[in-house]
DNA sequence: ATAGGGTTAG
C-alpha cells in the first residue's frame, strides 16, 4: 500500500499539475489512504491550489481530525473565512469532534477577519469542550484577543494558565508589544526569564516591536544585547526587527550598524531600513539603499515601491517619484490600487495634482483607499468643493467611506477654510455613518477653527475630550496660538504639553518660536538651549530652525517666516 | 501505527 503512493506522490509533486495522474491518484489509492489524502491536500494548500485541496477533500471518505483541520486551515490561511467557518459548521455536524487545533485554528480566523463577536463565541465554544486550560487553545485566544485590542482579556486568559509554555509566553509578551505595552512586556520578559524559560526569537521579535521611542533607546540595546548573547541575532525576524526598532527609535547609525553586520538581510530588513532613511528625513540615503538593493537583483515589493512614493512624496521632489512610477509601470503593476493610491498622493503632494488625477482616472478599479487619496490630494490644492464632489460619487458608487476619508475631508476643510462646512462633516461622521473620532480628527478640527482665529472654541473642543488626550490635539492648537500670537493660551497649552512625556523637544521649539514671535528673545533662547543638538536634528521639518540662528540675532521672529 | 496543528518582522 505504502510503496506506490509513495512512489505517485513523488512523481506528482515533481509534476504539480499533472491532472491525469492526479485523477488516477486520487481514484487508486486516496480513498484507502487518509493519511496521505491529508499529505496531498496540505502540498495542494501550500501551493496556493484551493480547488484541488478541495477535490481531495471532498473526495475523500474518511475524513480524520487531520483532515478536517487540514482542510479548514487551508481556507483560513487564503482569507476564505467564510468557508473556514462553514466548513468548521459542518464539522461539527459530524462525529467527528473538533480538537485543540481545531479551535486554535477558528480563533485566529476569528481574529484575521477582525471578527469580535465570533472570536467570543468560539471562545465559549473552547470552554464548553473542555479545553479552557489547553496551551494551544490559550496560545491562539492570546493572539486573537491582543490582535483585537484587547489586551485585558488577553492577559486574563494567559493568567488562567499556571504553567506556560514558550509560545504562549511568547504569545503573551508580542501581544503587549503590540499594544505599545512595552513596559509590560519586559516585566512578563523577567517574569519568564526567572522560570528558567529559555527565550527564543518569538520572544525577542515581541518585547522589541513595542519600543518606538527615541528616550527608550537604551532599553533596545539592552534586548540587542540580550539577542548576541543567546545568538539569536541571526535569525531573520530578530535582525530585521532590530533594524526597524532602532529606526522607529530615530537612531539610524545603529540600524545602519545592524544591517550591515547581516550576511543576507532579506526584503523585510532591507524595507526597514530604507522606511527608516525615510521617515527619520534623510531621503538621499533611502534613495541610495533602494537603488542598492535593486543593483543586487532584490525585487521591491509593493509594501516597499508605496513606501518609497511616500518618501518621494515627502521630499516634494518630483524625479524620484517619477522614477518609480517608471519602475512600476516597467512591471506592470500600477493596476494594484495600493501602488496607484501612493502614486496619487505623490504626485499631488509635490504639487502636480493633474498628474495624479490622471492616474486616478485610467485606475481599473477603484477602491476607497484611491478615492481618499485623491481627496487629500484635492484638498492640499485648494479644491475642497471638488474633494466633496468625488465624496458624493463615492456614495453614488456604492462605496463605504472610511476614517481616512473624514480625515480627508476634513483636512480640505482646513485648507479652504470652511469653518461651518467642517463641523457638518464632522457631525455626519458620527450621526450618519457611525465612525468615532479619532485623534487625527480632532487634530484636523482643532486647526480649522484655530486657523480661523476661534482659539476659544478649539480649546473647549479639547477639554470636552475624555482624558487622556492625545498630545499630538494640543499641539495643533500650540500651531494655532503661533499662528494667531495669542501667547497667553500658547502658554497654558504649552503647560499640558509639557506634562506629557511625548516629544517634549518639538513642543519646546514651537513655543520658542511664539516667544520669539513677541519679542521675548531670552525666553525663547532658554527654551531653545534646553533642547539637545541631536533632538533638534532628528525632528523632520524642524532642522531649518538650527541652521537659522541669525534670525533671532536680526529680531526676525521665526513664526512669520 | 504513521501526520501538522498554537506565537514573530518592513
Amino acid at each position: 500500500m505504502q510503496g506506490p503512493c509513495l512512489c505517485l506522490s513523488k512523481v506528482y509533486q515533481s509534476l504539480p499539475r499533472t491532472n491525469q495522474l492526479h485523477a488516477l491518484f486520487l481514484k487508486t489509492h486516496l480513498p484507502h489512504d487518509p493519511f496521505y489524502a491529508t499529505r496531498l491536500l496540505r502540498f495542494y494548500a501550500i501551493n496556493g491550489d484551493l480547488r484541488s485541496a478541495r477535490q481531495v477533500f471532498d473526495e475523500s471518505p474518511h475524513r480524520s481530525v487531520y483532515l478536517w483541520n487540514s482542510i479548514i486551515r487551508a481556507h483560513a490561511q487564503a482569507y476564505r473565512f467564510e468557508d473556514a467557518f462553514s466548513l468548521f459548521a459542518e464539522m461539527r455536524r459530524t462525529e467527528i469532534k473538533p480538537d485543540n487545533f481545531t479551535y486554535a485554528c477558528i480563533v485566529r480566523a476569528c481574529a484575521d477577519s477582525f471578527d469580535l463577536d465570533g472570536l467570543k463565541l468560539v471562545h465559549c465554544g473552547v470552554m464548553v469542550a473542555g479545553l479552557g486550560l489547553d496551551s494551544i487553545c490559550s496560545s491562539a485566544l492570546v493572539s486573537a484577543y491582543s490582535r483585537l485590542s484587547l489586551v485585558d482579556e488577553a492577559s486574563r486568559v494567559f493568567n488562567g494558565i499556571r504553567q506556560p509554555d514558550l509560545v504562549l509566553w511568547n504569545s503573551m509578551i508580542s501581544g503587549y508589544g503590540s499594544g505599545g505595552f512595552w513596559d509590560k512586556g519586559l516585566q512578563l520578559f523577567s517574569e519568564m526569564r526567572s522560570m528558567e524559560m529559555v527565550p527564543d526569537g518569538y520572544t525577542i521579535v515581541g518585547l522589541l516591536s513595542g519600543l518606538a521611542d527615541s528616550s527608550l533607546i537604551s532599553i533596545g540595546e539592552g534586548i540587542h544585547g540580550l539577542c548576541l548573547k543567546w545568538n539569536l541575532d541571526s535569525n531573520a525576524h530578530v535582525s530585521s526587527v532590530l533594524v526597524s526598532m532602532y529606526s522607529r527609535c530615530m537612531s539610524m547609525n545603529s540600524a545602519h550598524r545592524v544591517f550591515s553586520g547581516l550576511f543576507e538581510p532579506d526584503l523585510v530588513t532591507w524595507s526597514a531600513l530604507i522606511t527608516g532613511f525615510s521617515q527619520s528625513g534623510d531621503y538621499d540615503k533611502a534613495l541610495f539603499f533602494f537603488k542598492n538593493l535593486n543593483m543586487e537583483g532584490k525585487k521591491p515589493d509593493f509594501v516597499l515601491i508605496a513606501s518609497m512614493l511616500a518618501a518621494a512624496a515627502q521630499m516634494a521632489h518630483l524625479r524620484p517619484g517619477c522614477e518609480i512610477h517608471a519602475y512600476v509601470l516597467r512591471h506592470g503593476i500600477e493596476s494594484d490600487v495600493m501602488i496607484s493610491s501612493a502614486l496619487i498622493a505623490m504626485y499631488s503632494k509635490c504639487g502636480f495634482l493633474g498628474m495624479g488625477t490622471r492616474v486616478f482616472e485610467i485606475m481599473p478599479e477603484k477602491n476607497i483607499v484611491s478615492y481618499n487619496s485623491l481627496i487629500l490630494g484635492l484638498g492640499l490644492h485648494g479644491l475642497a468643493s471638488e474633494a466633496f464632489r468625488m465624496f458624493d460619487e463615492i456614495l453614488g458608487n456604492g462605496l463605504k467611506p472610511d476614517e481616512s476619508t473624514f480625515s480627508a475631508l476634513l483636512c480640505a476643510c482646513c485648507h479652504a477654510g470652511l469653518v461651518e462646512d467642517g463641523r457638518e462633516v464632522f457631525r455626519r461622521m458620527k450621526d450618519e455613518f457611525c465612525i468615532q473620532a479619532r485623534t487625527e480628527h480632532y487634530v484636523h478640527m482643532v486647526k480649522l477653527l484655530g486657523m480661523e482665529g476661534r482659539l476659544e472654541e478649539a480649546y473647549y473642543l479639547i477639554l470636552s475630550l475624555p482624558e487622556p488626550v492625545d498630545s499630538g490635539i494640543w499641539g495643533a492648537l500650540l500651531l494655532c496660538c503661533d499662528v494667531c500670537g495669542n501667547l497667553e493660551l500658547a502658554e497654558i497649552v504649552s503647560q499640558r504639553l509639557f506634562e506629557s512625556n511625548s516629544e517634549k523637544s518639538a513642543y519646546r521649539v514651537m513655543l520658542s518660536n511664539i516667544y520669539a514671535g513677541d519679542g521675548r528673545w531670552d525666553d525663547a533662547k532658554k527654551l531653545r538651549d534646553s533642547i539637545t543638538e541631536g533632538k533638534l536634528m532628528k525632528m523632520p521639518g524642524l532642522s531649518w530652525i538650527k541652521g537659522s540662528e541669525f534670525l533671532f540675532d536680526q529680531n526676525i521672529p521665526c513664526s512669520r517666516i
